[in-house]
RNA sequence: GCCCGGGUGGCGGAAUUGGUAGACGCAGCGGACUUAAAAUCCGCUUCGAGCAAUCGAGUGCCGGUUCGAGUCCGGCCCCGGGCACCA
């Protein structure tokens, strides 16, 4: 911490450090576990078994990150999937007012928002059930498409379904494949590009409408933590299905036909469009949206189903088995359960007297730690050694930023000052998870009656990533670049310049430092500009009426240098080009040679404005010119410089002539000239009459102030 | 596999609403200054042809719309981010 925070004052960044809050430490991680405690008591927060990847020889739970190929990366050894009792947060309870909230953010990127979107994928459809033989449970499935549900011929459950573990007990073989499966990753990546592999399970399901019996299958792409744990497959109209029933000789049935009778083979691969139904007995010649409404009331009427809703998202697991966290504040009661700790009670402070064994959370070896009292009946109690998820401590710190030194509550007043953040900057890969859980914990908050806000950022740039060595820069990957070297070779402000003159913000970049030698040239030729102009002595008094034509074009620069650069980085974000433009107006400064009164009073004007635009970017060097030229002012307290709109205007614009669209010839014509006085001298340019010769003119086509194009 | 981006000179990138492709900078080449070097300044610098004027080609690939496409549409290829335990 000291080190960056140290990086961070080289840079000369404005930040305001006494509000700076350190998320490892309890005055910070208390508020957290609290407000875990009020979700618990709302029904927010629960604990279900779920899906972790087991590494049996280091005993531990590993990230995805960290098993390749299937093995863990260290131990190499086979990871298992196994399923342990965690806590979760009902992020689905928001999914709506998450989903709808983006609609109200113009200020995000629509990237982000799509993804977002996607992410939540709220569907709606249908949830139905089917008998299954010797079972008085039916077995429940959610379609969007009831339309092709005559189309079912097989029906598909997860591994750890429990009519997959019936099987199991009566069936080797499905035991063996059940066990295959628990040897899969858990990444729903791994889940989607693996093979589909499947098997019967001997078990019928009956259909709903045609009363035919289905083969129910095991198979290694369906989820049990997604929706019911169990789909029905319709391999003529569902891609995923018809290649499993290929491979498994599954029948492949049509049940939509294109709507345009355009005829297709089922057999050469499914037909994904709505349509019109087929094969599919009184529903038959409905269009897919009719037969959905159709099938839907069939099922509510009869009650073996209802409309659904449902999402992709699901809540959020933040157990996690590891020491270097927030001690989750919950203590286990043989009589009383899960019991969360009393708020008197917190923090429960992360122990630092630890020894690491190379095996499983030390806090599981801590009995100072672990043995305690229920809080509601006293008797002797288990503490939970699971610790948050890190994403938990980076929900909110945002808005602690408001009140930091407030030890009595979470946030107080000073929050409604100070929240939303009016501009909030993070790299792109926290498009979803980040973005979408701090948007979750600022509605918990405000449904705790902590703040009035719904959306913590109004403003969102997203940061591209920067690249070494062809990998993304992180802390992580230990491919950082400290920014000293260059600093001590080079100074604060050229760095600065150069990192905001390499690229766009929003665009990944592959660091090199090649290119800082361009920046500091510029900011010594800026100085030795402002040198110059001021051992001339002081500028006279600008007087607007007395201008001749270099002095006015100079003037037009420096003001259309300020609408550009006002423009790039209040709308743009687009700070590479606002550099380029400074640097263009300051060549154009040193190639004006008029050391007449007005001559310097233009140029005066226009190096106060490289100045002033420049500031945010490069503020040591420009405070110290700023005084140069003369003023005892901070430059900090000076406004940003104003567009002087009766500079802009030109007496004489530059013409492109295009013959049938190809660049033929540029001419020069008076900016006020009418369209038939540009076509008159486009046609009598010298190098298109070339190219119009004998040929016929058939149309021309004006655009104001650009160009002219002659079609022959 | 699915969702979201991106692909322009030797390099980083510009072209904002369909209207001059390559701004600005790096590197390189030539020149000035210097005993020399560094620094600085001036010029050239997409590729091909040409002494030049100028011409042809050109924005990942194939096709389309348009007077005009880096920009819009359809289809592909490649690269990056995310896919819920990297954060």
């Amino acid at each position: 911490i000291d080190d960056m925070r140290d990086q961070l004052r080289r840079l000369g960044y404005a930040y305001d450090w006494t509000r700076e809050v350190t998320t490892c430490r309890p005055e910070y991680y208390r508020w957290e576990q609290w407000l875990f405690t009020k979700m618990f008591e709302k029904g927010l927060v629960y604990r279900k078994n779920s899906v972790v990847n087991w590494d049996p020889v280091d005993q531990t739970v590993l990230a995805n990150e960290q098993v390749i190929d299937g093995r863990g990366w260290r131990s190499d050894a086979l990871v298992e999937r196994r399923e342990i009792p965690q806590w979760f947060m009902k992020i689905t309870a928001y999914a709506d007012e998450l989903l709808e909230g983006l609609d109200d953010l113009p200020g995000w990127p629509d990237s982000v928002k799509t993804m977002q979107r996607n992410w939540i994928g709220r569907s709606e459809g249908v949830k139905l059930s089917f008998e299954v033989e010797g079972e008085d449970e039916p077995l429940v499935v959610f379609t969007t498409r009831p339309d092709t549900l005559l189309g079912v011929t097989y029906m598909a459950v997860a591994a750890e379904h429990p009519l997959a573990t019936k099987a199991a007990g009566n069936d080797p073989a499905v035991a063996a494949f059940i066990e295959e499966c628990r040897k899969s990753h858990a990444a729903e990546a791994s889940l989607e590009t693996m093979e589909k592999k499947g098997m019967p399970l001997g078990i019928d399901a009956v259909h709903p409408i045609s009363g035919e019996t289905v083969p129910l299958w095991v198979a290694n792409f369906v989820l049990m933590s997604y929706g019911t744990g169990a789909v029905m497959a319709v391999p003529g109209h569902d891609d995923r299905d018809w290649e499993f029933a290929k491979k498994h000789g599954l029948p492949i049935r049509q049940v939509i036909a294109p709507a345009d009778d355009t005829s297709i083979d089922i057999d050469e691969g499914a037909f994904t469009d709505y349509g019109v139904l087929v094969n599919s007995g009184e529903y038959d010649g409905m269009d897919s949206a009719t037969a959905f409404d159709a099938i839907a009331d069939f099922f509510e009427t009869t009650g073996r189903g209802r409309r659904a809703v449902n999402y992709r998202l699901r809540d959020w697991g933040v157990s996690r088995q590891r020491y270097w966290g927030t001690p989750i504040p919950i203590v286990y009661c043989d009589d009383c359960d899960a019991v969360p700790v009393a708020e008197e009670d917190l923090p429960v402070v992360l122990p630092e007297n630890v020894e690491f064994t190379g095996h499983g959370s030390p806090l599981r070896d801590l009995p100072e730690f672990y043995e305690t009292t229920c809080p509601r009946c006293g008797k002797a109690a288990r503490r939970e050694t699971d610790t948050f998820d890190t994403f938990v401590e980076s929900s909110w710190y945002f808005a602690r930023y408001a009140c930091p030194d407030n030890d009595q509550a979470m946030l107080d007043d000073r929050e409604s000052y100070w929240m939303p953040v009016d501009q909030y900057t993070g790299g792109i890969e926290h498009a979803i998870l980040h973005l979408l859980y701090s948007r979750f914990f600022q509605r918990v908050m405000r449904d705790e009656g902590l703040t009035a806000t719904s959306e913590p950022f109004t403003n969102l740039l997203t940061q591209g990533m920067v690249l070494k060595d062809g990998a993304k820069m992180s802390k992580n990957k230990g491919n950082t670049v400290d920014p000293q070297e260059l600093i001590e070779r080079f100074g604060a402000d050229t760095v600065r310049l150069f990192m905001m003159f390499a690229a766009p913000p929003e665009q990944a970049l592959e660091w090199s430092d090649e290119g800082v030698q361009g920046s500091s040239r510029f900011l010594k030729r800026f100085w030795s500009a402002v040198d110059k102009h001021v051992a001339g002595g002081p500028a006279p008094e600008l007087d607007v009426s007395a201008l001749d034509t270099g002095q006015k074009d100079l003037r037009r620069k420096t003001h259309e240098t300020i609408g550009k650069i006002s423009d790039d980085i209040g709308r743009r974000n687009m700070f590479n080009t606002a550099v380029a433009a400074a640097m263009e107006l300051l060549n154009a400064v040193n190639r004006f040679e008029d050391s007449s009164a007005q001559g310097r009073a233009v140029e005066r004007e226009a190096l106060e404005a490289v100045v002033l635009v420049l500031s945010p970017m490069v503020p040591h060097i420009c405070h110290a010119l700023w005084q140069k030229l003369g003023h005892d002012t901070a430059l900090i307290d000076q406004p940003w410089p104003a567009v002087d709109e009766s500079a802009l205007p030109r007496d004489l614009v530059e013409i492109v002539v295009q013959v049938n669209g190809k660049l033929r010839g540029k001419i020069s014509i008076a900016a006020d000239a009418d369209k038939q006085t540009v076509i008159d001298q486009a046609l009598a340019d010298p190098n298109a009459q070339r190219f119009i010769g004998d040929s016929e003119v058939r149309k021309t086509i004006v655009v104001p102030g650009r160009l002219v194009n002659i079609v022959v």
